[in-house]
DNA sequence: AGTGGTTCAATGGTCCAACCAATTTCTGCA
DNA sequence: TGCAGAAATTGGTTGGACCATTGAACCACT
Protein backbone atom coordinates (compact mmCIF):
# COMPACT_ATOMS: atom_id res chain seq x y z
CA UNK A 1 0.00 0.00 0.00
CA UNK A 2 2.13 2.75 -1.10
CA UNK A 3 -0.08 4.68 -3.03
CA UNK A 4 1.46 8.21 -2.08
CA UNK A 5 -1.23 10.23 -1.38
CA UNK A 6 0.23 13.74 -2.29
CA UNK A 7 0.90 15.82 0.88
CA UNK A 8 -2.24 18.37 0.35
CA UNK A 9 -1.02 22.20 0.66
CA UNK A 10 -2.75 25.24 1.02
CA UNK A 11 -0.07 28.31 0.76
CA UNK A 12 0.12 30.14 3.39
CA UNK A 13 -0.75 33.51 2.79
CA UNK A 14 2.52 35.36 3.96
CA UNK A 15 3.96 32.82 1.06
CA UNK A 16 1.67 34.56 -1.53
CA UNK A 17 2.32 37.99 -0.23
CA UNK A 18 6.11 36.86 -1.07
CA UNK A 19 5.67 35.41 -4.54
CA UNK A 20 3.15 39.12 -5.01
CA UNK A 21 6.07 40.73 -4.14
CA UNK A 22 8.63 39.33 -6.04
CA UNK A 23 6.51 39.63 -9.40
CA UNK A 24 5.66 43.61 -8.49
CA UNK A 25 9.68 43.82 -7.96
CA UNK A 26 10.26 42.03 -11.76
CA UNK A 27 7.63 44.23 -13.19
CA UNK A 28 8.87 47.73 -11.51
CA UNK A 29 12.18 46.56 -11.86
CA UNK A 30 13.37 47.58 -8.69
CA UNK A 31 17.61 46.86 -7.89
CA UNK A 32 19.08 46.97 -4.85
CA UNK A 33 18.57 50.07 -2.70
CA UNK A 34 15.20 50.54 -3.69
CA UNK A 35 12.39 51.20 -1.71
CA UNK A 36 9.06 49.06 -1.80
CA UNK A 37 5.35 50.09 -1.61
CA UNK A 38 4.28 51.06 2.13
CA UNK A 39 3.18 48.03 4.63
CA UNK A 40 0.03 49.96 4.39
CA UNK A 41 -0.36 49.98 0.92
CA UNK A 42 0.56 46.32 0.33
CA UNK A 43 -2.04 45.27 2.68
CA UNK A 44 -4.25 47.16 0.72
CA UNK A 45 -3.48 45.98 -2.79
CA UNK A 46 -3.22 42.59 -1.48
CA UNK A 47 -6.33 41.78 0.60
CA UNK A 48 -4.70 40.84 3.44
CA UNK A 49 -4.19 42.52 6.85
CA UNK A 50 -1.04 44.49 7.51
CA UNK A 51 0.00 41.71 10.18
CA UNK A 52 0.27 38.90 7.29
CA UNK A 53 2.22 41.36 5.35
CA UNK A 54 4.34 42.11 8.28
CA UNK A 55 5.08 38.70 8.87
CA UNK A 56 6.18 38.12 5.18
CA UNK A 57 8.60 40.91 5.23
CA UNK A 58 10.19 39.86 8.04
CA UNK A 59 10.75 36.58 6.72
CA UNK A 60 12.32 38.41 3.89
CA UNK A 61 14.04 40.19 6.22
CA UNK A 62 15.16 37.36 8.50
CA UNK A 63 16.85 36.42 4.64
CA UNK A 64 18.21 39.90 4.23
CA UNK A 65 16.68 40.33 1.35
CA UNK A 66 15.67 43.54 2.68
CA UNK A 67 15.64 46.50 5.09
CA UNK A 68 13.20 48.14 7.50
CA UNK A 69 13.82 51.58 8.55
CA UNK A 70 11.58 53.05 10.90
CA UNK A 71 9.99 56.17 9.73
CA UNK A 72 11.32 55.97 6.24
CA UNK A 73 9.91 52.53 4.62
CA UNK A 74 11.71 49.32 3.28
CA UNK A 75 14.22 48.68 1.26
CA UNK A 76 15.77 46.35 -1.34
CA UNK A 77 18.98 44.67 -0.01
CA UNK A 78 19.35 42.20 -3.16
CA UNK A 79 17.66 41.25 -6.28
CA UNK A 80 15.28 38.82 -5.98
CA UNK A 81 14.16 36.20 -8.39
CA UNK A 82 11.04 33.73 -8.51
CA UNK A 83 13.76 30.97 -8.31
CA UNK A 84 15.36 31.99 -5.24
CA UNK A 85 16.70 29.08 -2.96
CA UNK A 86 17.05 30.11 0.81
CA UNK A 87 19.71 28.25 2.67
CA UNK A 88 19.79 29.71 6.34
CA UNK A 89 22.74 28.39 8.46
CA UNK A 90 22.85 29.10 12.02
CA UNK A 91 25.94 28.29 13.28
CA UNK A 92 26.33 26.90 17.16
CA UNK A 93 28.98 28.45 19.60
CA UNK A 94 31.26 30.76 16.96
CA UNK A 95 31.59 33.70 18.37
CA UNK A 96 35.05 32.81 19.72
CA UNK A 97 38.58 31.65 18.46
CA UNK A 98 37.43 28.16 18.03
CA UNK A 99 35.27 29.72 15.57
CA UNK A 100 36.78 31.72 13.57
CA UNK A 101 39.01 29.04 13.40
CA UNK A 102 36.23 26.02 12.07
CA UNK A 103 34.91 28.87 9.53
CA UNK A 104 38.46 29.45 8.08
CA UNK A 105 38.84 25.91 7.56
CA UNK A 106 35.92 26.57 5.47
CA UNK A 107 36.91 29.57 3.90
CA UNK A 108 40.54 27.24 3.10
CA UNK A 109 38.27 24.49 1.39
CA UNK A 110 36.34 27.34 -0.96
CA UNK A 111 39.36 29.10 -1.61
CA UNK A 112 41.38 26.23 -3.21
CA UNK A 113 38.21 25.50 -5.47
CA UNK A 114 37.63 29.03 -6.60
CA UNK A 115 41.24 28.94 -7.32
CA UNK A 116 41.19 26.32 -9.27
CA UNK A 117 37.98 26.85 -11.08
CA UNK A 118 39.38 30.58 -12.15
CA UNK A 119 42.05 28.95 -13.38
CA UNK A 120 40.19 26.61 -15.82
CA UNK A 121 37.79 29.43 -16.88
CA UNK A 122 38.92 32.83 -16.44
CA UNK A 123 38.83 34.59 -19.77
CA UNK A 124 41.28 37.36 -20.52
CA UNK A 125 39.34 39.90 -19.09
CA UNK A 126 38.82 38.27 -16.07
CA UNK A 127 42.55 37.58 -15.45
CA UNK A 128 43.05 41.57 -16.54
CA UNK A 129 40.64 42.27 -13.87
CA UNK A 130 42.66 40.39 -10.87
CA UNK A 131 45.62 41.68 -12.17
CA UNK A 132 44.28 45.22 -11.67
CA UNK A 133 43.08 44.52 -7.95
CA UNK A 134 46.28 42.43 -7.56
CA UNK A 135 48.42 45.62 -8.32
CA UNK A 136 46.26 47.98 -6.04
CA UNK A 137 46.73 45.07 -3.08
CA UNK A 138 50.74 45.37 -3.85
CA UNK A 139 50.76 49.63 -4.00
CA UNK A 140 48.89 49.70 -0.85
CA UNK A 141 51.24 47.07 0.80
CA UNK A 142 54.04 48.69 -0.31
CA UNK A 143 53.03 52.39 0.73
CA UNK A 144 51.41 51.72 4.20
CA UNK A 145 53.92 48.51 4.43
CA UNK A 146 51.30 46.62 5.68
CA UNK A 147 48.45 44.24 4.56
CA UNK A 148 45.58 46.36 4.08
CA UNK A 149 42.39 43.97 5.03
CA UNK A 150 40.11 45.93 1.97
CA UNK A 151 42.67 45.87 -0.98
CA UNK A 152 43.00 42.07 0.24
CA UNK A 153 39.59 41.41 0.29
CA UNK A 154 38.64 43.17 -3.38
CA UNK A 155 41.36 40.81 -4.69
CA UNK A 156 39.99 37.49 -3.48
CA UNK A 157 36.46 38.75 -4.43
CA UNK A 158 37.92 39.60 -7.75
CA UNK A 159 39.32 35.27 -8.05
CA UNK A 160 35.48 34.52 -6.66
CA UNK A 161 33.84 36.05 -9.32
CA UNK A 162 36.00 34.82 -12.55
CA UNK A 163 35.38 31.22 -10.89
CA UNK A 164 32.29 31.08 -12.94
CA UNK A 165 30.23 30.02 -9.56
CA UNK A 166 28.43 33.09 -7.42
CA UNK A 167 28.23 30.48 -4.82
CA UNK A 168 31.93 30.99 -3.82
CA UNK A 169 31.32 34.90 -3.28
CA UNK A 170 27.94 34.26 -1.41
CA UNK A 171 28.90 32.12 0.88
CA UNK A 172 32.57 33.53 1.81
CA UNK A 173 30.89 37.17 2.02
CA UNK A 174 28.52 36.08 4.13
CA UNK A 175 30.78 34.55 6.56
CA UNK A 176 32.92 38.06 6.24
CA UNK A 177 30.66 39.93 7.00
CA UNK A 178 29.70 37.72 10.38
CA UNK A 179 33.42 37.86 11.34
CA UNK A 180 33.99 41.45 10.50
CA UNK A 181 35.45 42.54 13.41
CA UNK A 182 37.95 38.92 13.84
CA UNK A 183 38.53 39.25 10.27
CA UNK A 184 39.57 43.03 9.98
CA UNK A 185 41.40 43.15 13.46
CA UNK A 186 45.25 42.67 13.74
CA UNK A 187 44.42 40.82 16.80
CA UNK A 188 47.12 41.38 18.29
CA UNK A 189 49.46 40.56 16.10
CA UNK A 190 51.85 42.66 14.39
CA UNK A 191 51.94 42.41 10.60
CA UNK A 192 48.98 40.49 10.85
CA UNK A 193 48.90 38.60 7.18
CA UNK A 194 52.35 39.50 5.80
CA UNK A 195 53.07 35.90 5.04
CA UNK A 196 50.18 35.86 3.22
CA UNK A 197 51.35 38.21 0.95
CA UNK A 198 53.35 36.84 -2.04
CA UNK A 199 51.06 34.22 -2.25
CA UNK A 200 48.93 36.18 -3.73
CA UNK A 201 50.81 37.41 -6.83
CA UNK A 202 51.48 33.10 -6.88
CA UNK A 203 47.74 32.52 -6.93
CA UNK A 204 47.57 34.91 -9.74
CA UNK A 205 50.84 33.41 -11.69
CA UNK A 206 48.63 30.20 -11.77
CA UNK A 207 45.31 31.35 -12.48
CA UNK A 208 47.15 33.22 -15.39
CA UNK A 209 48.69 30.15 -16.55
CA UNK A 210 45.86 28.32 -16.18
CA UNK A 211 46.95 25.91 -13.88
CA UNK A 212 43.99 24.75 -11.60
CA UNK A 213 46.03 22.41 -9.50
CA UNK A 214 48.83 25.06 -8.78
CA UNK A 215 46.23 27.72 -8.33
CA UNK A 216 45.03 25.18 -5.60
CA UNK A 217 47.87 24.52 -3.97
CA UNK A 218 49.03 28.39 -4.02
CA UNK A 219 45.72 28.76 -2.11
CA UNK A 220 46.29 26.55 0.19
CA UNK A 221 49.20 27.80 1.31
CA UNK A 222 47.85 31.20 1.96
CA UNK A 223 45.71 30.02 3.92
CA UNK A 224 48.36 28.17 6.10
CA UNK A 225 50.03 31.46 6.53
CA UNK A 226 47.11 33.27 8.04
CA UNK A 227 46.11 30.35 9.97
CA UNK A 228 49.53 30.32 11.64
CA UNK A 229 49.22 34.63 12.13
CA UNK A 230 45.71 33.41 14.10
CA UNK A 231 47.24 31.10 16.41
CA UNK A 232 49.90 32.97 17.27
CA UNK A 233 47.01 35.76 18.08
CA UNK A 234 45.55 33.46 20.49
CA UNK A 235 48.51 32.75 22.05
CA UNK A 236 48.54 36.84 22.80
CA UNK A 237 45.36 37.34 23.20
CA UNK A 238 43.18 35.87 26.16
CA UNK A 239 39.98 36.84 23.66
CA UNK A 240 37.99 37.62 27.13
CA UNK A 241 36.47 40.59 24.90
CA UNK A 242 34.16 38.35 23.19
CA UNK A 243 31.37 40.28 23.40
CA UNK B 1 28.75 67.53 30.99
CA UNK B 2 27.29 64.53 30.43
CA UNK B 3 30.66 61.98 30.72
CA UNK B 4 28.33 58.58 30.08
CA UNK B 5 24.99 59.15 28.75
CA UNK B 6 23.75 55.65 28.24
CA UNK B 7 25.18 53.54 25.30
CA UNK B 8 21.28 53.56 24.54
CA UNK B 9 19.52 50.39 25.52
CA UNK B 10 16.58 50.04 23.36
CA UNK B 11 17.07 46.82 21.71
CA UNK B 12 14.55 46.17 19.42
CA UNK B 13 11.29 44.27 21.25
CA UNK B 14 11.64 40.68 19.03
CA UNK B 15 15.42 40.12 19.80
CA UNK B 16 14.44 40.99 23.17
CA UNK B 17 11.90 38.22 23.07
CA UNK B 18 14.51 35.79 21.36
CA UNK B 19 17.04 36.43 23.80
CA UNK B 20 14.70 35.60 26.87
CA UNK B 21 13.65 32.48 25.07
CA UNK B 22 17.07 31.80 24.46
CA UNK B 23 17.41 31.45 28.22
CA UNK B 24 14.04 29.99 28.99
CA UNK B 25 15.16 27.06 26.43
CA UNK B 26 18.57 26.34 28.28
CA UNK B 27 17.04 26.83 32.11
CA UNK B 28 14.48 24.07 30.80
CA UNK B 29 17.31 22.07 28.88
CA UNK B 30 14.73 21.91 25.64
CA UNK B 31 16.23 19.75 22.95
CA UNK B 32 15.17 19.58 19.45
CA UNK B 33 11.28 18.10 19.26
CA UNK B 34 10.34 19.59 22.39
CA UNK B 35 7.75 21.84 22.44
CA UNK B 36 8.16 25.71 23.73
CA UNK B 37 5.47 27.65 25.37
CA UNK B 38 2.62 28.84 23.34
CA UNK B 39 2.19 32.21 22.28
CA UNK B 40 -0.42 33.49 24.23
CA UNK B 41 1.63 32.31 27.55
CA UNK B 42 5.07 33.79 25.96
CA UNK B 43 3.17 37.05 25.57
CA UNK B 44 1.66 37.26 28.84
CA UNK B 45 5.25 36.38 30.82
CA UNK B 46 7.43 38.81 28.54
CA UNK B 47 4.70 41.39 28.71
CA UNK B 48 4.58 42.18 25.40
CA UNK B 49 2.11 41.66 22.66
CA UNK B 50 1.32 38.11 21.03
CA UNK B 51 2.43 40.11 17.62
CA UNK B 52 5.84 40.38 18.71
CA UNK B 53 5.97 37.32 20.21
CA UNK B 54 4.74 35.99 16.61
CA UNK B 55 7.10 38.68 14.84
CA UNK B 56 10.33 36.73 16.78
CA UNK B 57 9.23 33.11 16.42
CA UNK B 58 8.87 34.50 12.23
CA UNK B 59 12.48 34.88 12.83
CA UNK B 60 13.24 31.63 14.14
CA UNK B 61 11.21 29.70 12.17
CA UNK B 62 12.59 31.66 8.64
CA UNK B 63 15.89 30.39 10.21
CA UNK B 64 14.98 26.50 10.45
CA UNK B 65 15.51 26.83 14.58
CA UNK B 66 11.65 26.28 15.05
CA UNK B 67 8.14 24.20 13.32
CA UNK B 68 4.86 25.68 13.55
CA UNK B 69 2.01 23.64 13.61
CA UNK B 70 -0.84 25.14 13.69
CA UNK B 71 -3.69 23.77 16.57
CA UNK B 72 -0.97 22.02 17.86
CA UNK B 73 1.90 24.23 19.25
CA UNK B 74 5.48 25.58 18.28
CA UNK B 75 8.44 23.01 18.35
CA UNK B 76 12.12 23.23 18.87
CA UNK B 77 14.05 21.82 15.78
CA UNK B 78 17.43 22.83 16.61
CA UNK B 79 19.75 23.09 19.49
CA UNK B 80 19.80 27.12 20.11
CA UNK B 81 22.44 28.49 22.39
CA UNK B 82 23.23 32.44 22.99
CA UNK B 83 25.86 32.63 21.33
CA UNK B 84 24.53 31.57 17.32
CA UNK B 85 25.66 33.50 14.31
CA UNK B 86 23.03 33.48 11.46
CA UNK B 87 24.26 33.20 8.20
CA UNK B 88 20.97 33.16 5.70
CA UNK B 89 22.26 32.73 2.00
CA UNK B 90 20.08 32.54 -1.13
CA UNK B 91 20.82 31.71 -3.89
CA UNK B 92 19.20 33.10 -7.13
CA UNK B 93 18.36 31.31 -9.70
CA UNK B 94 19.67 28.03 -8.38
CA UNK B 95 16.69 25.65 -9.43
CA UNK B 96 17.89 23.83 -12.76
CA UNK B 97 20.91 21.77 -13.92
CA UNK B 98 23.14 24.50 -13.91
CA UNK B 99 22.35 25.64 -10.15
CA UNK B 100 22.96 21.59 -9.39
CA UNK B 101 26.26 21.89 -10.86
CA UNK B 102 27.40 24.83 -9.02
CA UNK B 103 26.51 23.55 -5.55
CA UNK B 104 28.54 20.53 -6.54
CA UNK B 105 31.31 22.71 -7.40
CA UNK B 106 30.60 23.84 -3.35
CA UNK B 107 30.35 20.39 -2.22
CA UNK B 108 33.57 19.23 -4.15
CA UNK B 109 35.30 21.85 -2.24
CA UNK B 110 33.85 21.14 1.25
CA UNK B 111 34.05 17.08 0.27
CA UNK B 112 37.75 17.07 -0.35
CA UNK B 113 38.59 19.87 2.60
CA UNK B 114 36.87 17.34 5.14
CA UNK B 115 38.67 14.32 4.11
CA UNK B 116 41.44 15.87 4.22
CA UNK B 117 40.45 17.42 7.87
CA UNK B 118 39.40 13.53 8.78
CA UNK B 119 42.52 11.95 7.95
CA UNK B 120 44.27 14.27 10.04
CA UNK B 121 42.07 14.18 13.08
CA UNK B 122 39.66 11.21 13.51
CA UNK B 123 40.44 9.29 15.79
CA UNK B 124 39.94 5.05 16.57
CA UNK B 125 36.28 5.36 17.39
CA UNK B 126 35.38 7.54 14.67
CA UNK B 127 37.34 6.02 11.89
CA UNK B 128 35.43 2.82 13.18
CA UNK B 129 32.05 4.54 12.79
CA UNK B 130 33.22 5.51 9.09
CA UNK B 131 34.23 1.88 8.15
CA UNK B 132 30.51 0.72 9.61
CA UNK B 133 28.33 2.99 7.73
CA UNK B 134 31.06 1.78 4.35
CA UNK B 135 29.85 -1.42 5.39
CA UNK B 136 26.26 -0.98 5.20
CA UNK B 137 26.60 1.00 2.11
CA UNK B 138 28.51 -1.98 0.55
CA UNK B 139 26.10 -4.17 1.19
CA UNK B 140 23.21 -2.37 0.34
CA UNK B 141 25.37 -1.87 -3.25
CA UNK B 142 25.18 -5.22 -3.17
CA UNK B 143 21.79 -6.44 -2.42
CA UNK B 144 20.36 -4.04 -4.53
CA UNK B 145 22.86 -3.90 -7.26
CA UNK B 146 23.20 -0.08 -6.93
CA UNK B 147 23.81 3.16 -5.55
CA UNK B 148 21.70 3.69 -2.25
CA UNK B 149 21.24 6.94 -1.73
CA UNK B 150 20.67 6.76 1.67
CA UNK B 151 23.18 4.75 2.93
CA UNK B 152 25.49 6.63 0.49
CA UNK B 153 24.33 9.77 2.59
CA UNK B 154 25.15 8.57 6.00
CA UNK B 155 28.75 7.30 4.76
CA UNK B 156 29.63 11.11 3.62
CA UNK B 157 28.11 12.21 6.72
CA UNK B 158 30.07 10.05 9.04
CA UNK B 159 33.04 11.93 7.57
CA UNK B 160 31.96 15.39 7.84
CA UNK B 161 30.99 14.80 11.45
CA UNK B 162 35.11 13.53 11.63
CA UNK B 163 36.45 16.41 10.63
CA UNK B 164 36.16 18.07 14.14
CA UNK B 165 34.35 20.58 12.31
CA UNK B 166 30.07 20.45 12.21
CA UNK B 167 30.10 23.49 9.59
CA UNK B 168 30.93 20.99 7.26
CA UNK B 169 28.08 19.06 7.85
CA UNK B 170 25.80 22.07 8.57
CA UNK B 171 26.41 23.47 5.39
CA UNK B 172 26.41 20.75 2.95
CA UNK B 173 23.23 19.28 4.92
CA UNK B 174 21.43 22.43 3.82
CA UNK B 175 22.45 21.67 0.66
CA UNK B 176 21.25 18.49 0.38
CA UNK B 177 17.52 19.14 1.77
CA UNK B 178 17.51 21.97 -0.62
CA UNK B 179 18.30 19.96 -4.02
CA UNK B 180 16.70 16.72 -2.24
CA UNK B 181 15.04 15.87 -5.44
CA UNK B 182 17.68 16.11 -7.75
CA UNK B 183 20.29 14.98 -5.36
CA UNK B 184 17.95 11.66 -4.73
CA UNK B 185 16.92 11.76 -8.55
CA UNK B 186 19.13 9.11 -11.00
CA UNK B 187 17.80 11.87 -13.13
CA UNK B 188 17.14 9.87 -16.26
CA UNK B 189 20.68 8.17 -15.72
CA UNK B 190 20.33 4.49 -15.26
CA UNK B 191 23.43 3.04 -12.61
CA UNK B 192 23.60 6.52 -11.05
CA UNK B 193 26.36 7.00 -9.25
CA UNK B 194 27.58 3.45 -9.97
CA UNK B 195 31.02 4.82 -10.74
CA UNK B 196 31.43 6.59 -7.28
CA UNK B 197 31.38 3.44 -5.14
CA UNK B 198 34.80 2.19 -5.28
CA UNK B 199 36.20 5.74 -4.16
CA UNK B 200 34.54 5.53 -0.91
CA UNK B 201 36.33 2.55 0.52
CA UNK B 202 39.54 4.05 -1.10
CA UNK B 203 38.80 7.69 0.91
CA UNK B 204 38.28 5.62 3.94
CA UNK B 205 41.59 3.76 3.13
CA UNK B 206 43.68 7.28 3.02
CA UNK B 207 41.44 8.29 6.24
CA UNK B 208 42.52 5.60 7.93
CA UNK B 209 46.34 5.88 7.28
CA UNK B 210 45.90 9.34 8.19
CA UNK B 211 47.01 10.40 4.99
CA UNK B 212 45.36 13.95 4.08
CA UNK B 213 46.41 14.67 0.76
CA UNK B 214 45.46 11.21 -0.28
CA UNK B 215 42.22 11.63 1.18
CA UNK B 216 41.70 14.66 -0.48
CA UNK B 217 42.47 13.33 -3.68
CA UNK B 218 40.32 10.48 -3.69
CA UNK B 219 37.45 12.82 -2.70
CA UNK B 220 37.58 15.00 -5.62
CA UNK B 221 37.77 12.13 -8.08
CA UNK B 222 34.85 10.60 -5.91
CA UNK B 223 33.11 14.13 -7.01
CA UNK B 224 34.72 13.79 -10.46
CA UNK B 225 32.38 10.71 -11.11
CA UNK B 226 29.11 12.49 -9.95
CA UNK B 227 29.90 15.36 -12.26
CA UNK B 228 30.16 13.10 -14.96
CA UNK B 229 26.68 11.29 -14.13
CA UNK B 230 25.08 14.81 -14.51
CA UNK B 231 26.54 15.52 -17.47
CA UNK B 232 25.14 12.67 -19.12
CA UNK B 233 21.96 12.93 -17.26
CA UNK B 234 21.31 16.61 -18.46
CA UNK B 235 21.84 15.13 -22.09
CA UNK B 236 19.12 12.58 -21.38
CA UNK B 237 16.82 15.06 -19.94
CA UNK B 238 15.62 18.43 -21.41
CA UNK B 239 14.87 19.50 -17.57
CA UNK B 240 11.62 21.04 -18.10
CA UNK B 241 9.99 20.14 -15.25
CA UNK B 242 12.20 22.65 -13.28
CA UNK B 243 8.64 23.13 -11.31
C1' DA C 1 -12.20 -4.34 22.37
C1' DG C 2 -12.55 -1.68 18.37
C1' DT C 3 -14.25 1.41 14.92
C1' DG C 4 -15.97 5.62 13.60
C1' DG C 5 -18.21 10.06 14.63
C1' DT C 6 -18.93 14.17 17.60
C1' DT C 7 -17.74 17.61 20.76
C1' DC C 8 -14.70 20.75 22.71
C1' DA C 9 -10.71 23.06 24.30
C1' DA C 10 -6.10 24.49 22.88
C1' DT C 11 -3.16 26.65 19.48
C1' DG C 12 -1.32 28.83 15.53
C1' DG C 13 -3.08 32.06 11.57
C1' DT C 14 -5.42 36.23 10.22
C1' DC C 15 -7.70 40.43 10.79
C1' DC C 16 -8.79 45.15 12.61
C1' DA C 17 -8.21 49.54 14.70
C1' DA C 18 -5.73 52.10 17.22
C1' DC C 19 -1.42 54.32 19.10
C1' DC C 20 3.87 54.83 19.58
C1' DA C 21 8.48 56.16 17.69
C1' DA C 22 11.59 57.36 14.18
C1' DT C 23 12.07 59.69 9.90
C1' DT C 24 11.04 62.72 6.25
C1' DT C 25 8.78 66.61 4.37
C1' DC C 26 6.62 70.86 4.60
C1' DT C 27 5.87 75.44 6.52
C1' DG C 28 6.36 79.78 8.30
C1' DC C 29 9.07 82.98 10.74
C1' DA C 30 13.41 85.56 11.36
C1' DT D 1 17.73 82.45 2.49
C1' DG D 2 18.15 79.57 6.47
C1' DC D 3 16.46 76.93 9.81
C1' DA D 4 13.57 75.51 13.77
C1' DG D 5 9.22 73.53 14.55
C1' DA D 6 4.91 71.45 12.95
C1' DA D 7 2.80 67.92 10.15
C1' DA D 8 2.67 63.88 7.45
C1' DT D 9 4.69 59.40 6.52
C1' DT D 10 6.20 54.92 7.86
C1' DG D 11 7.69 51.02 10.39
C1' DG D 12 6.93 49.05 15.43
C1' DT D 13 3.73 47.67 19.07
C1' DT D 14 -0.51 46.80 21.37
C1' DG D 15 -4.96 44.50 22.54
C1' DG D 16 -8.75 42.19 21.20
C1' DA D 17 -11.41 39.47 18.18
C1' DC D 18 -12.40 35.59 15.17
C1' DC D 19 -11.04 31.60 11.97
C1' DA D 20 -8.86 26.89 10.90
C1' DT D 21 -6.52 23.06 12.39
C1' DT D 22 -5.26 19.80 15.70
C1' DG D 23 -5.72 16.43 19.21
C1' DA D 24 -7.80 14.54 23.14
C1' DA D 25 -11.95 13.07 25.40
C1' DC D 26 -16.23 11.14 24.91
C1' DC D 27 -19.94 8.47 22.92
C1' DA D 28 -22.61 5.26 20.11
C1' DC D 29 -22.63 1.32 17.59
C1' DT D 30 -20.81 -3.00 16.12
Amino acid sequence: MTDFLPPIQTMARDDAVLKALVGFVRQEALGPGEKLPTERILAERLKVSRNTVREALTRWEGLGLVERRQGSGTYLKAAVSPDMLHMPLTLAGGNDFAGLMRTLEIRRALEAEAAALCAIRAGKAEIAEIERKLGIMEDAFRTRAGMSSEEDWEFHQAVYRASGNPLFEQIISAMHELFHRFWEHPLGVRDFGHASFPYHRTIFDRIAAHDPEGARAEALKLIATVEDDLKRGAANLKLSDRR
